[in-house]
RNA sequence: GCUGCUGUGGCGAAAUUGGCAGACGCAAGAGACUUAAAAUCUCUCGGUGGAUACACCGUACCGGUUCAAGUCCGGUCAGCAGCACCA
């Protein structure tokens, strides 16, 4: 036998396959489709990360697999390459977006190509492309003249280092996702799309879709839904209302103050009848300092101020309200402002101790001198609700009392908010409208797609918020569409999730050039049959693409209303010390140094070995060795073939069982216990000394999509032919099993002998052995056996004393 | 604070979903081969006692259900993740 020298071998299948087309997916094929999705890389400067290539592993393994099993399988990569570290560097280095993109792109691709993943290449989508932006913008114009593209002037986030409005999704926990400075709030006039149109859509959606659990409640989650109502409060001053939104109609009698949002639109407009204006001014800019950080964390104590000169009417007693401003309302949720019911609400409790406002009890059950009540029980101080004992009947009935009285209906909510819809940078989309004094807001006609990205000196956004385009003249001026008078073009571009919201339809027909993809093509493939990823974008990248996606179907580009029939997500890849991988750590695996010094098989091997798929797991670079190890031992494998065309009596078992063990653990991302199913056969094959052609095969096919240099390999020098166009191994359910068993007999639970019955024996024969032991006959000796239960090829127990 | 998940050897983990706890791998130890080391091969490897057979204990902690609990139920503690004044 040949040394195993794992490059050379390595490139040669690499180079195979690549000649051969062999993962090339076919439009249309007669076979059954299988489309496998993975989350395409950003390509940083940095290279890829292992965990990368845990992220692909998975649903590599289960397209080889596949094609084996006769599928036309479609699994397909591409770059998702628009985006700020790219652009940071081209700040820095003055060296052009496009060609760091380029040059990072080369950079994955020969990296991913060593570790040999299974990709269509021929598919390939860059989202910074021409033809493939043209259709972003295309889709963007659509939502558009559908009418889900606004312009609203609202405070929103702002990461002040990145010099960039950021979406709440980019924004979680007070921090910008990229630069992770604080986040403050800041007037801006932003381009929103209105994916909470479709919010009871996401929602539904989910009902029809196999995630795994945990992403979708994550999703719920974020989508929030509630059920409540709308209760509209007369103002006893002025001829207006103030509207609130609340999830607890039914406690109506027990409001005691009311809550505005300190950027309610109400208190500006009353400016000249509110008596402490100066107050309320003082205070609302203390709030507007704050960060939403501080706003939301930080501040335990509930601050406010009275607005003096506006009181509200309690719809249901008549009773006048005191109204208060206070922070911890938010404008964005609801309509900014709401009733207090101390009693029954926490946060309402906290501020009426600390500004002394009654606290009325309208549900029997706590102890409102303590803290609030927010169970269940019986209504009381309630009008026509009171002896009522059930949240349910309260709030049906306190709803036709809103009715009858025309000032309050049921209604829901979202926490979901709609999308910020833009980036004051240069490396994106740029969004393709104009400004025209006269028209308003026009469309770039479609023919006029893709509206490119002009070619500017320097990268840096504007310090006013400004994106570096509204410096380029020649870009900002342009004729109105409309009118062909004189006009502006926006100078925003897209934020970078939007090129990742639909790169799954371009897939399937990646060079059309007169749709996103043809409905011919889409009809075959979607939906997506499997999708694989991180868990951090479940609910902002799946979510935006499942919105597009909807939007999509309903003007009838695409042909399904879900994109993603099944959502899986892989574990993290953590350092060494247990710590989450990060370059200030020192703690990041470079693939390229595992696949130098072992091969791309013992990697591949060992990111799937190295514990359970959906959990964290740190690295460990001895455990590789049992990698390299394993495959060391297949390769020898080879000086110990005999002949043989069937397998032999003593390791039959031991294949079957194999086969169904691999076959089965793929699907449920159990690659770790099928890896370990294969050492053991292997093992078991070491013991018997040899391992003849038919046992042979079968190994390297099951093998294959774990390790497919290696095996490929053997499977040719051994005259099988081309491992890449083998059909995956069959098992027989009856020979997975010993004909002999061994089964454990208790007394009461604890064990006291293991004997050997034939497979499949009945209870009786199991008993006869059992009586025949004579441990058993120890144990039993001098008791009367009340019970006995007998689980088939597993245990018998007797009760005894 | 709310929601969800997880707690098993020195380590990563298995356990057909209530039926022999610790498969497989790493690390460690002993032996073989070697001038030697590496590699490879063989054996040991949860704890306590015992020379061995074996016995007892053991899946975070306390309690319960059951012939039988890592698995189910109730409570406690710890860790992780997501959301976070959502009215």
């Amino acid at each position: 036998m040949q040394e195993y020298r794992f490059s050379e071998i390595e490139s040669k299948w690499q180079h195979y396959w690549d000649e051969h087309g062999t993962f090339r997916a076919e439009n249309g094929s007669k076979k059954p489709k299988f489309y496998a999705l993975v989350e395409f890389p950003y390509p940083s400067g940095h290279g890829m990360h292992v965990g990368h290539i845990k992220a692909y592993s998975s649903l590599e393994v289960v397209s080889r697999k596949r094609r084996l099993q006769g599928y036309n399988v479609l699994f397909p990569i591409g770059f998702d390459a628009y985006g700020l570290p790219t652009e940071n560097t081209a700040i820095k280095t003055g060296v052009h977006p496009r060609q760091v993109t380029d040059e990072n792109i080369k950079k994955f691709t020969s990296q991913l190509k060593r570790v040999g993943f299974s990709f269509d290449w021929s598919r390939v989508v860059d989202t910074t492309e021409e033809d493939y932006y043209k259709w972003t913008q295309w889709i963007f114009l659509q939502m558009f003249e559908h009418g889900l593209v606004f312009r609203d002037k609202t405070s929103v986030n702002y990461c002040p280092s990145c010099k960039v409005v950021l979406s709440n999704e980019d924004s979680q926990g007070g921090k910008c996702d990229v630069c992770h400075s604080e986040i403050v709030q800041k007037e801006k006039e932003v381009w929103y799309l209105r994916i909470t149109e479709y919010a009871d859509r996401l929602l539904q959606g989910l009902e029809t879709v196999d995630y795994l659990p945990n992403i979708k409640l994550q999703q719920q989650n974020w989508i929030g839904k509630s059920t409540g109502a709308f209760v509209n409060f007369k103002i006893a001053e002025q001829d207006e209302e103030l509207r609130i939104y609340t999830t607890r109609p039914d406690t109506l009698y027990g409001v005691t103050f009311m809550v505005m949002a300190p950027e309610h639109p109400m208190i500006e407009k009353y400016r000249a009848q509110i008596a402490n204006m100066d107050a309320l001014d003082a205070y609302r800019a203390e709030c507007a300092k704050k960060t939403e950080f501080e706003r939301t964390q930080l501040v335990k104590d509930k601050t406010g101020v009275r607005i003096e000169g506006l009181t509200a009417i309690n719809p249901l007693t008549g009773k006048q309200i005191p109204i208060y401003v206070a922070d911890y309302v938010m404008m964005g949720y609801g309509t900014g402002a709401i009733m207090a019911v101390p009693a029954h609400d926490t946060r309402d409790y906290e501020f009426a101790k600390k500004f002394g406002i009654d606290i009325i009890e309208v549900i029997k059950g706590g102890d409102i001198s303590k803290e609030a009540y927010t169970g269940d029980g019986e209504m009381v101080n309630s009008g026509e609700l009171n002896g009522i004992t059930n949240k349910k009947d309260a709030i049906e009935k306190v709803l036709k009392v809103l009715a009858a009285k025309g000032c309050g209906e049921a209604g829901v909510q979202y926490k979901m908010k709609d999308w910020a819809f833009n980036r004051q940078r240069y490396w994106g989309e740029p969004i393709p409208l104009v400004h025209c004094p006269h028209c308003g807001i026009v469309a770039v006609p479609y023919e006029e797609l893709p509206l490119r990205l002009p070619p500017v000196e320097n990268y840096e956004p504007g310090t006013d918020g400004e994106s570096p385009l509204a410096k380029v003249e020649s870009f900002v001026k342009c004729k109105c569409p409309k009118c062909g008078g004189d006009a502006r073009r926006e100078t925003d571009t897209m934020p970078q999730w939007a090129g990742s919201s639909w790169y799954f339809l371009r897939y399937c027909d990646p060079h059309n050039p007169d749709a996103l993809a043809s409905m011919d093509a889409l009809k075959y493939w979607l939906p997506v049959d499997w999708y694989n990823g991180g868990m951090e974008h479940v609910t902002r990248h799946m979510i935006y693409s499942r919105f597009w996606h909807k939007f999509l179907y309903d003007i009838g580009a695409v042909p399904t209303d879900e994109p993603y029939a099944k959502r899986t997500a892989q574990g993290l890849i953590l350092g060494s010390d247990g710590e989450k991988m990060s370059k200030s750590k020192g703690n990041v695996v470079d693939p390229n140094d595992v696949v130098d010094q072992y091969g791309a098989d013992v990697l591949r091997l060992y990111v799937l070995f190295m514990g359970d798929y959906e959990k964290a797991a740190p690295w460990s670079d001895s455990s590789v060795k049992g990698c390299k190890r394993f495959v060391d031992r297949i390769w020898a494998l080879q000086d110990m073939v005999i002949d043989g065309d069937s397998y032999r009596p003593a390791v039959q078992t031991v294949m079957h069982k194999t086969i169904r063990k691999v076959t089965e653990d793929i699907e449920s991302l159990k690659f770790n216990t099928a890896i370990a199913q294969m050492m053991t056969l292997v093992n078991e094959l070491y013991a018997t000394g040899g391992i003849n052609k038919a046992e042979l095969r079968t190994l390297l096919i099951l093998l294959y999509p774990f390790a497919p240099h290696i095996t490929s390999e053997i499977f040719e020098q051994q005259g099988f032919g081309i491992l890449s166009d083998a059909q995956w191994v069959e098992y027989d359910p009856a020979l997975c099993v010993e004909s002999e068993v061994e089964i454990v007999v208790q007394l009461c639970g604890k064990i006291k002998a293991k004997i050997m019955i034939p497979q499949g024996a009945d209870e009786a024969k199991a008993v006869e052995i059992a009586m025949a032991d004579p441990k058993v006959q120890e144990a039993l000796a001098g008791k009367t056996v009340r019970k006995q239960i007998y689980v088939q090829n597993k245990l018998l127990n007797f009760v005894a004393n």
